[in-house]
DNA sequence: GCATTTATTAACGCATACGTAAATTCATGC
DNA sequence: GCATGAATTTACGTATGCGTTAATAAATGC
């Protein structure tokens, strides 16, 4: 679910790097919310470490744009509002279909693609039960496994800043819209434009899959009167 | 010539930020040579402050990924390979494209596109001369107003990050190469395109000039065996 | 009673100090 | 003479302390 890569190596993590975890996911889950404010000092009690630490992740999260340090006023997490949401859609859109047009060149076989075709067919199984938890969860593994396959290491790193955002974001308006069932279409046709090499095809498939998802999240966002998420 | 936005007024800035921006500096100038490593308290020592500021702008210039905290081996200047400069390019591409199809749809007035003409005018006026430091430098002023145009803050801050790093290899390699006579007459032509309304054509033009900057540099970097700049 | 100035507070920026663990050097045994 | 282990050095990670300054409260003048 982290962004980062997740190796199972155990390496000894560094208060920074904890903090800088802990509060990353106290932002998406809700418990640092959109538009507040927190002392350095708080932080550092609620985390258990001094300020030095608390500073040193907040300042890696500020170059993520999920907050920024005010002086004196503590670290203000970014609300996203719904132009924000449109520019994040708008760059995603762009990395991932660059993604899909290297990944339809690359001549993958069909191993390589496993991750895609795991993804698409937990979207489905979790589609015909009902579950959005983990149709959500499918779906960013497929989108995520996308930009991978694009082989684009700087691409792939932006990605991940800006789809914690679309996750956040998400975990508000999941509940809110329809089945995704027109979404699971287009994941199977990229998919088989990438196996096919017609890098065209899987571009503009996907091009208007995530056309359709930014407009979708901007019409939950205006109907919900979500002005910052 | 910062990627920041240069505002006139005068902020009081922090000495983490001025390590920042004189670390980096220091990086495209060269002081700092790709792949060298440089301890804390050294970096400390020259700019005349203490660890803190060095250390909270290393983490910085670690997220925009132009150097690399190695603890016990100092902080590593990330050199770029060719590899690394066609994931810059490609992702430059995109984002350069999205501007300029955005720009294009936004039905921009004359004295908006400003700054784009004022651009390719000073180049015009640079290659005539045979200059090819003004050249780069109008250059680099046509694609950062082309990314402002877009109007994505997001795409811009993450075209900063890369261009910074192309114009790192630029300082290299920029006489090495012909004279951009076809680079000025693209550039006109995505102007052109961007005035009349034409996003289909901005980013095709636009596509075609990026791919021969980066097969350009890319050449450039192979034939004069620069495995890392 | 309101505006303006002064005093107070408090949060941050940064220097500093220190424990720890990696890297290096040195010493010792084989 | 080389390898192995002990001692030492050193750089970092992080806690702490302090001066500065913005923000807030109090006080004074009008």
């Amino acid at each position: 679910m982290s962004s980062k890569a997740d190796t199972p190596s155990t390496k000894p993590l560094s208060n920074s790097q904890r903090a800088f975890l802990a509060l990353r996911d106290m932002i998406f889950a809700g418990d640092l919310a959109p538009g507040s404010d927190h002392l350095e000092s708080e932080l550092a009690e609620q985390l258990g470490v001094s300020r030095t630490p608390v500073r040193e992740a907040a300042l890696m999260l500020e170059s993520q744009g999920l907050l920024e340090l005010r002086p004196r006023k503590g670290v203000r997490i970014l609300p996203v509002s719904p132009d924000d949401m449109a520019e994040i859609y708008d760059v995603l859109t762009e990395l991932e279909c660059l993604a899909a047009r290297n990944a339809a060149n690359k001549g993958y076989s069909e191993p390589d693609l496993d991750p895609l075709a795991k993804a698409i067919e937990d979207m489905e199984v979790a589609v015909a039960q009902n579950d959005l938890e983990n149709w959500a969860e499918a779906d960013d593994r497929f989108h995520r496994a996308l930009v991978l396959l694009g082989g684009n290491s700087r691409a792939a790193t932006v990605f991940d800043m800006m789809n914690d955002q679309v996750r956040r974001a998400r975990t508000v308006t999941l509940f809110m819209r329809p089945l995704p069932v027109q979404s699971n279409e287009d994941h199977r046709q990229v998919f088989e434009a990438i196996k096919a090499g017609d890098a065209g095809t899987a571009d503009a498939v996907h091009r208007a899959h995530r056309q359709n998802a930014k407009n979708m999240m901007l019409e939950l966002l205006k109907k919900h009167r979500l002005r910052g998420v």
